[in-house]
RNA sequence: GCCCCCGUAGCUCAGCUGGUUAGAGCUGCAGGCUUUUAACCUGUGAGUCGUCGGUUCGAAUCCGACCGGGGGCACCA
């Protein structure tokens, strides 16, 4: 941060900046570092609480704490104060009086501000009117805030500010305090769950020389001394799958998959992704783990695998709905993708256009997602997908025309996509040449053909089954949000 | 990329059928108050009304373009 610069706007725009500099200085002529390097043996709020819970009003202890926080607010009554300190764990009112501070240290109490981080030490007492506090004998400022919180009462409400400025919003508002701590337990609780199930955490490379796992555009970068261009991730399946050839039956990674696309309240052009991989599964074995670690994470997250959305409770016990992708669209449409089976007949069932670059498989995943989706409210697996939407599954062993895949739904909102992965290498390279005409027909979200993959599967891949999960959208649905921006820290926001 | 809505003090918001010097609460500053908790009381400071241009005697207010945000459509997970 630059000093401010008197001639710029903004800078002395409000005098409230150049007021909080001044007490600075005046901190400093009085010989007190306002950033001090440490404040040792503190406790946290939430246990100093903890230890005096259901005291008697005006009840005055001996037991001394140190605890340090942020100034939240300051009530002043002349020759006392009151301060509302705030942690991490939680929220503690102190009590400053001149008779016990003495007038000096009491009255540079002045010079502090909200914002401001403070260490006190202190007896624990309860006031008249029963609120716990702690009798300020001592105080150190430890570091002093040099621009103003947002209003102590409504906090902060606008949303371009809140995301842009997150620590704002994380200062003011307990509700995103909350969301964060939901999704940092969340992941953390997903993690328990594989490692508990004998999966191996790996980390494949996010600058790839070929994309690939996914269909979608990719962002591209540019290496100097290799001079070539390298991709984002757009998936980690295919490395994965190579962790599996090489013996890693039980395989998964936790991290950021990049695609080059438009930003909604569903997408963020960064996203983190669980993908996990087991050898001698198939989609049915992925379907039932998935409902299971779900459940089991909300129930460690929340304390009951229930959620709340738009005012309805949603179950997330197992076992959840199974649906076939046809049965799904046609109780929805009265369209059955079974005897619609050209690409003309289908757009005519649909009623729309029929675009040059649109196949069969894409109006039928338009078809779905925007009159089947929507409605799967209840956690649903979605099971059974054309071929033509997913180069990397395995047909179906016995119905034709379709690979066995599945997605998970969760208040309308796809949360994850499965299938019994393919595993023979001829047919994945067929696959990867139909892609290939799908490309040529001006299709951008389409699979480069990657030997190297193909190379791999040649080694010998056992039967696997394979599961993305979206962990931001699990968030959101654990949180009760609808946007994505609401559970990532820092979205992508326009310069 | 297209359509709709929004942008006033550090924060939360009034004002917007064009008309004196743009208001309030919180925050800030000065003062009072030793049990308050959205503390209170007195006084007081703070705004290129998103930006640029246009209409007009006069624009926060009307019109246009642009910037930023939100929602929807398209595309996607």
């Amino acid at each position: 941060m630059s000093e401010p610069k008197p001639d710029q706007p903004g800078a002395e725009a409000s005098n409230l900046l150049a007021e909080r500099r001044e007490k600075l200085d005046r901190l400093r002529t009085a010989g007190i570092d306002p950033f001090p390097h440490d404040f040792p043996d503190r406790e946290e709020i939430a246990s100093v609480l903890a230890e005096h819970q259901r005291l008697e009003a005006g009840t005055e202890t001996d037991s001394v704490h140190r605890v340090a926080g942020r100034v939240v607010a300051r009530r002043g009554h002349g020759k006392a104060a009151f301060i509302d300190l705030r942690g991490p764990s939680g929220q503690i009112q102190l009590h400053a009086k001149a008779d016990v501070l003495g007038e000096d240290a009491f009255s540079l109490l002045d010079d502090l501000d909200l914002g401001d981080i403070l260490g006190v030490e202190g007896r624990v007492v309860v006031t008249r009117r029963g609120q716990l506090s702690i009798e300020v004998s001592s105080w150190q400022i430890l570091a002093k805030s040099l621009r103003p919180p947002p209003d102590k009462f409504h906090g902060l409400e606008d949303t371009e500010t809140r995301y842009r400025r997150r620590e704002l919003d994380l200062i003011a508002n307990q509700e995103s305090r909350e969301i964060f701590r939901v999704r940092a337990r969340t992941v953390s609780s997903i993690r328990r769950w594989l490692d508990d199930h004998d999966f191996f955490e790996v980390e494949t490379p996010v600058l790839q020389p070929l994309y690939g796992g996914a269909l979608a555009r990719p962002f591209t970068t540019h290496h100097h001394t290799l001079d070539r261009e390298l991709y984002l991730r757009i998936a980690t399946e295919l490395y994965l799958k190579r962790c599996v050839v090489g013996g890693i039956d039980r395989v998964y990674e936790l991290g950021k998959d990049f695609r080059n696309e438009g930003i909604s309240p569903k997408h963020n052009p960064e996203f983190t992704m669980l993908e996990w991989y087991e050898a001698y599964a198939d989609y049915a074995k992925t379907a039932s783990d998935l409902e299971s670690l779900v459940s089991e994470v909300a129930t460690d997250v929340l304390g009951r695998p229930r959620i709340e959305r738009d005012g309805k409770e949603i179950d997330l016990a197992p076992p959840w709905r199974r649906v076939t992708l046809r049965d799904a669209i046609l109780d929805c449409t009265g369209i059955d993708i079974e005897k619609e089976t050209g690409r003309e007949s289908l757009a005519a069932a649909m009623e729309v256009e029929l675009e040059e670059t649109v196949g069969w498989g894409k109006l039928v995943d338009t078809l779905f997602s925007k009159r089947v989706e929507p409605t799967l409210i209840e956690p649903t697996f979605v099971l059974d997908y054309p071929v033509e939407l997913s180069p990397f599954a395995k047909a179906h062993r016995e119905k034709e025309g379709v690979v066995e895949r599945w997605e998970a739904f969760i208040g309308g909102v796809e949360i994850a996509n499965s299938f019994t992965e393919l595993n023979d290498p001829d047919e994945q390279r067929r696959r990867f040449e139909q892609q290939a005409g799908e490309l040529d027909r001006g299709d951008e979200e389409t699979q480069p053909y990657d030997e190297t993959f193909i190379e791999a599967l040649e080694q010998g891949m056992p039967p696997t089954g394979g599961v993305g999960l979206g962990i931001d959208r699990l968030v959101m649905m654990l949180t009760g949000t609808h946007s994505l921006r609401e559970v990532v820290l820092f979205p992508a926001m326009r310069d």
